[in-house]
Order: structure tokens, then sequence, then C-alpha cells
DNA sequence: TCGTATATGATCAAAATTGAAAGAAAACGA
DNA sequence: TCGTTTTCTTTCAATTTTGATCATATACGA
């Protein structure tokens, strides 16, 4: 049995039960006591339980829970608190009994978040992660546009998911792009989720574009729109005065947090 | 044998069963140890498994995976082991360019874990969760089933998620019930996802039936189907004796582990 | 054909794992 | 408080596993 198996099988009986003595781990595994001592001194250093005299406690799933969100991913991914701004200030555009289509991306994750607990909200979304993060909360209606799923943005593409949208249509689309530029248009990575993107704002009445400031003046692979069709951009105040003052000479409706 | 080869058979063995030692790679591959321990090495890199001493685990079975899930929902979700041992059967049935159906469950997920790293495979499900867990993971076709999401199973459901399938044709469709009844066949709580599960039986050239021993003689709201269409089934081995002869008689083929 | 690059295997010293033993520390009862 | 018991840590030795180095074989292109 590897050392790895141990840690396992020794989370499993200390989370289960609450915890477990070094005798009894000893006898469960049977390896020596020094050896699950040694164990549940690596398991602690993980942070994965509590040592104590004579064996080990459960952690409380609040203390490791807490601590690892905010740690990993968050850190490095920049630009949380402009985000998270942009996501507040496109809540604030969704009345309850509106049905909303969300692109996938990280700003958009954060705008599903606070749309928690409106009732009779539809939302729609090609995004798999964000149906599964507030898809266990009650009141909100969440439709997933099925297709094939494009790792790490966890989007849903492909003719399947297209020809799905030909029969919704929706009030507001909050779209995520990667590249904003004046004369470019909407612009992303991605072919598939391009055309994806194009889809979506065909069947929605308004579009919403939200990108942080440093989507602006950039261009990418694959065009996604044109301006003419967003109504409304949603921006943190890193935004170039002079690009603002031009977007909004477009007619389009900016708003800047 | 190319070296591309033994990295899909190593993930094969190790996925399936979690865990692999060097030896029984090497003696499985027909290679010394050093180039399993090389191979090891890559895969690593590519984070595909995790390397310990003298072997190497899957990521699914390994401490940062199963610590946190299991303290919330393990206490209320038993069963965990039987679970584990129909998934890794499960598993074994499937060969790499078989396209698979998954419906929502908990051992529906176990399977969807130890397909990693199969490759060409592909995987069909309207379980929103186990897409997202099986996700980030290279070389599977993920495609996703669209539709409403359902609380709690994740489950997409209603008429856009069965339009959808009928686009669609698997090879294999791995079924969790609730209810499994001699007279009554196959049966679940949720109209909705009855109607899911139907279509995709009709779909599918074989159904495969994953049920733990507890689901046995049990009878739900909903009617799936008659057990006529079921071709397999696997459960572990707390099956009554006489009804497993009984199933057997009907012509399914009964594999308990 | 030759030379070179790549993959694999063999060998062996270094590193990791484990358990036993002994001393140190902590818990506990009188 | 003291002494006893239990538990823990440290040290060491036996064993296993690993990584590095070298040798061999095979494939490939000039």
């Amino acid at each position: 049995m590897f050392a790895e198996e141990r840690y396992v099988r020794i989370m499993e009986v200390v989370n289960q039960a609450g915890k477990a003595t070094v005798a009894e781990l000893s006898e469960a595994l049977g390896v020596s006591q020094v050896t699950v001592r040694r164990d549940l001194e690596k398991l602690e250093e993980k942070e994965l339980l509590l040592r104590t005299h004579g064996g080990a406690m459960a952690l409380h799933a609040h203390v490791s829970e807490v601590a690892h969100e905010k740690s990993f991913s968050e850190k490095e991914e920049a630009l949380v608190e402009e985000k998270e701004r942009i996501a507040e200030a496109a809540a604030k555009l969704i009345s309850d009994e509106d049905a909303v289509m969300l692109t996938p991306g990280t700003t958009n994750m954060l705008i599903a978040k606070r749309l928690i607990g409106k009732k009779g909200l539809k939302i729609v979304t090609n995004a798999a992660n964000i149906a599964v993060q507030i898809g266990n909360y009650p009141e909100l209606e969440i439709i997933l546009i099925g297709g094939k799923l494009r790792r790490k943005s966890f989007a849903l593409v492909g003719p399947l998911a297209e020809e799905t949208l030909q029969n919704i249509r929706v009030d507001k689309l909050f779209l995520g792009v990667d590249g904003f530029d004046l004369k470019e248009g909407l612009t992303t990575p991605n072919l598939a989720e391009a055309s994806m993107d194009r889809q979506m704002i065909s069947i929605a009445k308004e579009v919403i574009v939200v990108a942080d400031h440093t989507k602006f003046g950039k261009v990418f692979f694959s065009h996604v729109a044109t301006l003419g069709v967003v109504h409304t951009v949603i921006t943190d105040e890193g935004i170039n005065r002079e690009l603002a003052g031009q977007i909004r000479e477009l007619g389009i409706r900016l708003i800047i947090v």
C-alpha cells in the first residue's frame, strides 16, 4: 500500500468519525504506530486534519474551505476587485422577471453569483461551470445550452449548441469578450466560441458587454461582431478617457465603475 | 510498442484501478521498471497522474481530491466502497473508441473519473456536474446535453434536452436508477428525469444499469422502462442471491463486484 | 554506409520508507 | 505535587525505490 493510499484512508476515517486514535489507525492500516504518526504529521502540514495527543481530529469544514477558495486561483487571477464592481453594476441592470443569458468567463461567473435569490429569474448560459456553481440555489430557473465542452473555459460550443439556441429568446445578454476594439469590434481567441457568441447576440433583445479595462484595444483571432450590435458596455475606471468618449459617440451606453 | 501507447495503457490501468505499482506496470507492458518510471515521470508532468513511492495513483483517488469532497457528503452518502467497485467494473467495459452516455448520479460520477486518460473516448451526459468534473482533462471529448437544470442532481432535463438527444447515438449507456424491481422495472422519483432516461435508452445500443444493492426491490413514482431494455447490470455483493438468479434468468448479464 | 539522435535496459549509489528501540514529553490519578 | 502510564519524538538500521550514468540497440537522414 502506498503512503498516499494511507493518507486517503486516514482522511476517510477521520472525517467520517470526526476523530481517530493512533492505535485504531495503526490497526486498520496494518502499519506501525510510528508510521501513523508520521502520516498524521504530513496530513496536518497539508491542513487536512488536526493532530491531538493520541490521534487526530477532523478539521471543521469552513477552515479549509475558506483558506482554499481564495488562496489558489483568485490571487493570481488579477483584477478581482474591478470585476466584482463590474458584476455588481451588471446585476443592478437585471430585474426579477428577466430572462438573461451569460457567456463563459470569470466576470459572468461573478454576475451569476449575484443573481442568487432573485425570484423567477431565468438564466440561460453555455458555461457549464456557471450553471453548476449556481445550480444548487432554488428560485432560479437555469437553462444550460448543451454542446461540446471546451476545456478551461467550460464553454459549450458546436452545432448542437447553436441549434439549441434557435429555440430561445432572451431579454439581456451579458457578453464577456477578450478583445474590444473600435475598428475591429469584438474578438475572441476561439473560433467556436465566437460563433456561439454571434448566435447568442442574434437572439438577445439587449446586448451588454462586460469587460475590464485591459480588454480594450485588444484584437484576437476570431471576430465575434461589430460594435453596432452592442447596447451597453460595463467596465472599470481603468479605461482610457478618450476611448470612453468615442464609445459613447457610437451611441453605446457606457457604465464605468 | 510506442511510448505513446504505453502512456495510454498506463493511464487506463491507473484510472481504472485508482493506482498501480511500477512492478505491475513493468510486467503488464513488457518493459523494464526504469522505462515505467520514465513514463510515469512524463505523465506526472502532464498532470495526468500522481507519482508515489513505488508507483502512481489516479488524480481522482488522491488526498487533495478525496479529503475535501468526502468530508461533507460522505456521512450521509453511504456505500462509497461499493460504488467505487461498481465504477471500476463499469470502466472495464469501456473501450477507447466508444461513445458512452452517463446519466446523473454518484456512481456515474465515479465512472467518469475513471475514464480520464482514455484517448478518443466520447462521453455524452446530461449531468452538468459530471461534465465539469472531468472537463479539465484533455483527450476526452465531452458532450453535454443542454436543458433545464434540476437542483441537487444537476440533471439537465426538459424538451430542450430531449430534442438534442434525437441527433445522437451512443454505444453504451450507463444508467443510474433509483429503483430496480422485477415486476415494476426501472423507476426513479422524478418525472422529468424518467422521461430523459427513456430517451437515452432509445438511442443507446447497449444499456448498462449501475445500481448498488439497496436499489433492488425498490419502486419509485416515475416509471423509466421495463427490464427488457436492459442488457447488463452491475451491482455489489449485497444483492440477494435469489434475485440475482432471477435477473440472470431474464437474459440479463449480471456483474457482481 | 556512416554518423547522429532517440529509446531502452543494466547497474549501482543515493534517497526514501518503515519499524524497533530508547529517551522525552504529556496526561492522569492519588 | 509526585509518580505512573501513555504517547510522542528521535535515532538508527534494514529494506525498497529511485535517479544517474553508461551501454546497447534501433531508426533516420545525409
